[in-house]
DNA sequence: GTCTATATCCAGATAGAC
DNA sequence: GTCTATCTGGATATAGAC
């Protein structure tokens, strides 16, 4: 083969991945890993069943490679937050908005946030959950620090950080939920996340 | 059959029933419909096989009679909570501070509250979810009306009465799960919950 | 690289003995 | 009422043609 035909082939390689990706994260947020059949992902992605195999071990190792993507832009995300010029918060009603924004629209964030939902909730060996949820406390510590420093300056109320934290994350998961199964319910105003911690 | 035996007969009948529920409750509450097998259920119960077929006529009606219970459950609950002699606040409070408190300790209150979150993520026919989830607005309602009553005697802040109801349920949700996937994470201060609707 | 056809396995559900 | 043995379908994964 040519050098050419090489970089093609690589170009096409990498194209199929992402359609099977691509489908593969509808399916899995909307159904979760069990309850996903490789059929479903194969006629959401207008692929043959025998593709997927091709570019995949196993139906396992798609959704995992989702899981790991959706983790590391959610911490990238919240880092790019957390460098903003802003006030800490600020970085709250940022964060708040940006993620609420994402479940509203629905595109790929908000089906990244349930990819995570579900893994959250499979049981897994000890070894892969470490393995798969290892960076997923990046974005809880980033906003203890934000709710830290605005513990400091006063705009954020005496109260535990990391409890604060994850309360705001979990009530994100939540509203998430209900956008979920009530496609048409009005999202809360992101106000009312900023409310929880603000002085 | 004499009426003696037909009664002792009810009774274990009964007490069958319920110890396949109270089995496939954790097995369902832990790892969702999709991903829960029928030998699952039956080693956590220590029953065989064949008996659950004898008292439920599928997997699905197992679940679905939990999720039942699950929501009417919480409803009275939280009606039980609105009738009390207390201030709008204090009655959020309460709620607050009794769900955190179930979860806490881990009791069937807690993996009732997973399966209405499996229930809620699975698809299924618009028909089935009226079915099922016809009453889950109860609470949602019910807070609603204690946020309204609240706010007009000025103790909780003015925002849309729905939209906190529902934010309100969300971050219990979210709770559940942090504690799912981390179960000795310490649980949040149930007055975090209150800080999110009071003026 | 992509497809169709097939092997293999396993889960839900049933039948029938005790 | 409860159990064991079995049927049956369907899902993952593979083999091999194109």
């Amino acid at each position: 083969m040519s050098p050419r035909n090489e970089e093609q082939n690589a170009i096409i390689k990498d194209e199929r991945r992402e359609q099977i990706l691509s489908a593969a994260l509808k399916v899995f947020a909307t159904r979760g890993f069990a309850a996903t059949k490789i059929s479903d992902i194969v006629a959401k992605g207008g692929m043959s069943h025998g593709l997927v195999y091709h570019y995949f071990k196993s139906k396992e190792e798609i959704f995992f490679e989702l899981v790991s993507r959706a983790l590391s832009t959610s911490g990238e995300s919240l880092l790019m937050v957390e460098a903003m010029p802003l006030s800490p918060l600020q970085k709250v009603r940022e964060t708040a908005k940006h993620i609420l924004g994402g479940i509203d629209e629905w595109e790929d964030t908000s089906y990244y946030f349930l990819i995570v939902i579900h893994a959250s909730m499979m049981e897994m060996t000890a070894e892969d959950k470490e393995k798969v949820f290892g960076n997923s406390q990046v974005p809880v510590e980033s906003m203890m620090r934000i709710i830290k420093q605005g513990q400091d300056i006063g705009e954020i109320r005496q109260a535990d950080p990391l409890e604060m934290a994850i309360m705001f994350f979990a009530a994100l998961q939540g509203i998430a939920f209900y956008k979920l199964s009530m496609p048409n319910f009005q999202l809360p105003d992101p106000e009312l996340l900023v409310y929880m911690v603000k002085k």
